[in-house]
DNA sequence: TAATTTATGTCGTAG
DNA sequence: CTACGACGTAAATTA
């Protein structure tokens, strides 16, 4: 149990100090910016890191009800409750948390934030894929024009042994309407621009049902793979062309 | 500082007792599963909740930089560090954190989590604008509402003064491909299903220039709107439909 | 700064 | 349990 003004002072410091902040206390919390909402009172615990980031956390689910980056952080002491606010121009945003009680207060100096090294990422499977796309099909070889940009329109653009060319997309996990439709956009788009009937290929573990249908309309081609997360190779096994399952006639 | 056996103790009773636990100190993480991670050594905060959510927070940003939840909890006491699990099956993962040093541990008793209140979402925005669809167009009158609201394939669906079908999408934000692509798919359907020409109209704040391109290549429509959010209603203004950019000929 | 895409997306919901 | 779409998506990347 806190005094309204010491837990201020505590908070006020914190802050200054860009210390990672957390206030427990039974509050009530106002939104309003690009939506609006209320978060009836209770007991929740308040995270300000050093960036000015907050969030309010109940004790279920990983992500906070309420939350703000960029903002301004003050804190101000009202008649019955001590005031929270977060605020932010671009888009106009505010958050007010009312602490009516206030339980607990511990703020951290903490390490300078480190870079995760993650594996497996979209990016990192499409790196590998591109090394060796005999693996897809016999002949296809990546487009060097297009290898040199960092990101092109596509994942990966390639030339089959017939010289068509090849729109690549892959996704590291099943692949869904979204992923049909984008590769399909990014296919038009480079027909359009080269002028040539160009094939569109999606990489993906697995397909939805009904995303494998679409794809089949539109005339792309799938084709399953599996990969082994490694440290610091991923490695790409499996790839296999799914034939198109014929259903129906038009 | 706390000792490995002292951390221990603390640690499994609040994660028994289903408390929000908190614990800082110099770690080490590591995460396997859909991809897999290493985060340097450095002081975090590990937050479990007593849903059994976890996440390592560092000191910038919203999200943490790992995360697990419908986990299995364990901790246990190796030579150097104190090892915090997470476990779980489908899909398979684990996350380890080896503290080398407790800085300090939290646990608070939580009130049980409420629902926030949330106005403005897309859904909210759907409803007013069925109420009143000569909003959008004199004569535009919803069809089939129950279906389409239960159903919910499209956001809504009407029938214009001339007896068209017409496919709605609304977007509480900025429109994009996605939306367009979206869209689109649903028209396509509805199209085959009562084997009718269909009307696709797209209602959002703005649209992204691209996405009206492509918007206006598959003859979808587009209305821009304002909302202005109540409570407890929120209001829906300044609807205007937007006259195709004829930029080229073909 | 805006546009675009990924994400270990998370989360809710309907079937 | 899966499919599917919203999310105040956040965050990284690129033009
Ligand atoms: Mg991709
Ligand atoms: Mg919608």
């Amino acid at each position: 149990m806190f005094s309204f003004g010491q837990a201020r002072q505590r908070i006020e410091e914190a802050i200054k100090g860009k210390q990672m902040l957390l206030v427990v206390g039974n509050c009530y919390v106002e939104y309003w910016g690009r939506a609006a909402s209320k978060l009836p009172k209770g007991k929740r615990l308040l995270m300000i890191k050093g960036d000015s980031s907050s969030a309010i956390h109940q004790n279920r689910l990983l992500r906070p009800t309420n939350y703000m980056m960029n903002a301004r952080i003050s804190c101000e002491e009202q008649d019955n409750a001590l005031v929270l606010s977060a605020k932010k121009l671009k888009p106009k945003e505010s958050i007010k948390v009312f602490f009516y009680r206030v339980d607990d207060i511990q703020s951290y100096e903490m390490d300078s934030a480190a870079d995760l090294r993650l594996f497996g990422s979209e990016r990192e499977l499409s790196n590998e894929l591109m090394k060796d796309l005999s693996f897809l099909e016999e002949g296809l070889k990546p487009l060097k024009q297009e290898q040199a940009f960092r990101k092109g329109i596509a994942d990966l653009i390639a030339e089959d042994k017939d010289g068509n060319i090849v729109v690549i997309e892959v996704k590291r996990r099943k692949a869904d309407f979204s992923a049909v439709t984008q590769l399909q956009r990014y296919a038009k788009q480079v027909e359009k621009i080269n002028g040539v009937k160009t094939r569109g290929i999606l990489v993906a573990p697995e397909i939805m049902k009904n995303a494998r249908d679409l794809l089949e309309n539109y005339g792309l081609e799938y084709y399953s793979f599996d990969f082994e997360i490694g440290n610091p190779k991923t490695k790409i096994k499996g790839v296999q062309k799914k034939q198109p399952t014929i259903t129906e006639f038009m």
